[in-house]
DNA sequence: CCGTGGTTTAGACACAGTCTAATTCGGCGC
DNA sequence: GCGCCGAATTAGACTGTGTCTAAACCACGG
């Protein structure tokens, strides 16, 4: 997939999924599918209630956990008790940035690896994580 | 490193590693730094307790955290809320079974994509993290 | 023997995420 | 329009990881 869809398009984006779409859910995929976005449940809580103000807590990681069991979005664990969602699921690898705590798509060049390498038998590839921890690294005094 | 230490060795190894040696480092050294293993925080607790069985939760994930910092170990967070520890610190990929839970080292020839990708300037690379998500799929039973 | 700095400790705390049981919603046949 | 039913939503309790704090502890040097 190329284009993020327009809001006018995530009805039938959930229906293709086979999604029932409702107010909540189309909130939800307003924030996180109508452009790339890397976000936190609590970030992506606050930016719905925009749309849906009383949207609770409880369906946003149902609805979450729904679009990423979908492959309409993807979970991205950076850190133990933080865990991003990224509206691109085609693979690629990300830049963790370890002190600011930024996500970002890193480029497809970097994920070389991939492709389909030759898994022990009886073992089925769901999905491949690389994560580059990097540091935005103002500090590197001495040595000088 | 080619070989893990013996228990005899532990004390220099943490001595070299900057760290002053204590009975409770030295029993979280003798479950995560002798043998290759993949460990929560709370095995880790447990299994250091045939050793010290007074030690407390908040020492070992002082310690682990330490070791980590120090490069002894290497924390691999698999999912939001679970983290392992793992002996190796050499850059390796991953499969984590995510019907089992179980990580294991995949073989190095996974881990093509490294060596040093060019990254944008001003960052500087921590750490690179590959996970291979697989499934171990006695479910496949369609397509037949 | 005492002081000092690092280590360990129990327990409180913070936070992400899940679960449960009850309510509400939305489509459908009547 | 009315009532029914399964699905979706909800509040709030709950769980599990991991951190923090303040006190106790320990080893060592003077």
């Amino acid at each position: 997939m190329a284009r993020f869809p327009t809001v006018s398009e995530l009805e039938g984006v959930l229906k293709e999924a086979g999604i029932p779409a409702t107010l909540q859910r189309l909130a939800v995929a307003r924030v996180l599918l109508t452009a790339p976005v890397h976000l936190s449940a609590d970030e992506v809580l606050t930016r719905v209630r925009a749309f849906a103000p009383d949207i609770s807590r409880a369906t946003v990681y149902n609805t979450l956990n729904l679009f990423s069991r979908c492959g309409l979005i993807r979970e991205v664990v950076v850190e133990s008790g933080r865990t991003l969602y990224d509206s691109s699921t085609h693979p690629h690898a990300h830049f963790y940035d370890v002190d600011t705590g930024t996500l970002s798509d890193a480029p497809d060049s970097l994920f070389g690896m991939v492709g389909r390498p030759h898994l022990p038998p009886g073992l089925q590839l769901e999905q491949v994580d690389v994560i580059l921890r990097v540091r935005s690294a103002k500090a590197s005094p001495p040595e000088g």
